[in-house]
Order: structure tokens, then C-alpha cells, then sequence
DNA sequence: CCTCATCGTGAGGTAGCCTCCGCTTCTCGC
DNA sequence: GCGAGAAGCGGAGGCTACCTCACGATGAGG
């Protein structure tokens, strides 16, 4: 179909294709995309605080707010107050977070196996290649809200 | 930068930067993806159903009509009775829809030749056929609204 | 003519993001 | 020590872009 849709479709289109069984993946563990990172964000470190994780997702502190709120209301990850600066909260995640996290991933790696099935080694390998040529930039461009804060401790 | 970033990582890096780039140009002209390639889609045809843009957009009819009141806002498109069903309004681009359409078209592929300018023939090529191995599903997982409607006509 | 499907859209709701503000707490110069 | 200013989180309120449901107008089939 299609074959002479240039490039950006066509790269918009694989995105889309991966967009979409994502959220499939995610869906029956109600979790939405974000969600998602956010809670292999905080499991990967131990005690992420509001402010890294806004920078993680690159929204604003406020919105990762309200996103760390989903996640403490599923009981996947819990607020607590950091020991080295009692302004910041850092969460964790909990036992189910945890499991849950590890569970998604198996299931993202899974799928995208299933996606990029179709592609042997090298395929995969030149890919990568001509993908990471087109998306390493972010430099002059990125303008999203940021805090950059960088401070974490809390190894306590 | 991240070597080891599985190719989904890549792609929607990749993919974010297209869409980032895409912003940047459409900004100036105060038009909205869905608006600039609702547009897009009425400057190709004469004579667009709002059902037909919805489904081009997949996202619900009633949607559409959103889009469509944003572009009738800005003058770029005007609602017609259609003569071969009176229950339809048809789209249709103004001159300066038309212009404006031509004129994004031509700014977005300029772009993208930036975009990919890092790219020689070969690898472009290798490219759109890895990036078409991955995208062409759209079979079962497709679930978003749909109407399907496609008795255009209205050539009067 | 009556019935039923279809088209566009008004009404109303949700999700996800934002900015502005305020409170608490840290940091630094004195 | 202490006051000024910065930094961190979250409440209040607002925006955009979607959605579903309901309705009036119109077409199509019996």
C-alpha cells in the first residue's frame, strides 16, 4: 500500500504501529502510556523524586503530580518523604509496582519482538542505524518544560 | 548517545523528532496537526464530508466537525450544502486554504529534507523498506471510530 | 406514506496537560 | 543565627482535544 509515501509517513506510520500495540499491552494492566514509564522510572531507581520524574516523562512538575497521584492509587508506588530534603517527596515503588513493571517490560519486549519479527539481524542492525542517525539531535529544538533538576541522594 | 536503545526506543525517538520538526512548521501558520492535515485533505479533494474527513482523521464524526469549525474559523475551508445529499455539508478549501495547504506542504517536505539529509539515496531507500516491513499492518489491531462512508460524488 | 438508517452537530463529560499561587524547607551571605 | 531568595510539591482553575448520547433533517425501501 502506499508506496510511494515518503519517508515521514512512513516513519509516522511504524510509530503509529507501535503506538498502538503499546497501548494494547498496557491496556489490561490499566495503565496508560505514561503511567508506564513512570513506573519503570521509579523502579529502576530507588526513590525518584515528583520533580525527576517530570523531567523523565518532560512534563511539568505539576502534571507528574498528577500522574505519580495514578500510580499511588493503584498502589504501585508510594510517596515518602526524602531524608536528605524534607521538601522533596521521592517515591518508591511497591512490592506490586515492582512486579508490575517487570511484568509490562516482558510484555513490551515481547510485542516489539513480534513487530520487528519480520526483520532479520541485520535488518535490525541497519535500522537502528538509519533511525539513530535521524533522531539524534534535540538540541536547538527541544523546548518541552523542563526543570532539570539533578539532585538525587536519597540513597539514604 | 544510548547505543544500547532498543530499536522501539529509536523509532519513537525518532518519530518525536519528525513530530517536534512538524510543530515548528505548522506554529507559524496557526494550524494544529489534525488541522493542518484535515486541510490537507480537503485542498486534495473538492468537496470533503465531514464523515469522510472524520474518517481520514480517525478519530469520531462529531470530532470533525471540530476540525472543520477551526478551519472555517480561519477561513481556510467553507461548508457546503451537498446537491447530491442534502443531510451532508461538504468542505470545501478556500483560495487561501488552498494556498496555505500548498504552502505547509511544501515547508513540511523541505523539512523533512533536513530531517533526512543525513540520509544518501541508499540509505533512504533501506530505509522506507525496513520502516514499510514495520508499519503495514492496520488489519486487526485498527480500532479506532470509524465511519467508512464513501459516496463522495459532488463533482456538480 | 411509514419506517428506518444516515448525516451533521448541540450538549455534556473525561483525560491530560498547563500556569499561577502558596506553603514548607533548603541554602547562602552576613 | 538569621533573613532573603530559591527550590520542591501540590491546590485551584483553565485549556484542548477527544469522546458518547440525543436530536432534527434528510434519504431509501417497502
Amino acid at each position: 500500500m502506499t508506496d510511494d509515501a515518503p519517508l515521514p509517513e512512513l516513519l509516522m506510520g511504524a510509530a503509529r504501529s507501535l503506538r498502538r500495540r503499546w497501548g494494547a499491552v498496557l491496556e489490561p494492566h490499566g495503565l496508560t502510556p505514561h503511567q508506564a514509564r513512570a513506573l519503570r522510572s521509579v523502579s529502576a531507581s530507588d526513590g525518584l523524586r515528583v520533580s525527576d520524574l517530570a523531567a523523565a516523562l518532560r512534563i511539568a512538575p505539576r502534571s507528574a503530580t498528577e500522574v505519580a497521584d495514578g500510580l499511588e492509587r493503584a498502589d504501585l508506588v508510594v510517596r515518602a518523604a526524602d531524608p536528605a530534603d524534607r521538601r522533596a517527596v521521592v517515591l518508591r515503588a511497591t512490592e506490586q509496582g515492582r512486579e508490575l513493571a517487570a511484568r509490562v517490560e516482558r510484555a513490551r519486549a515481547q510485542d516489539a519482538e513480534a513487530l520487528f519479527a519480520r526483520l532479520d539481524e541485520d535488518d535490525r542492525a541497519e535500522l537502528a542505524r538509519l533511525l539513530r542517525l535521524v533522531a539524534d539531535e534535540g538540541g536547538p529544538g527541544c523546548e518541552g518544560p523542563q526543570s532539570s533538576s539533578s539532585s538525587r541522594g536519597s540513597t539514604a
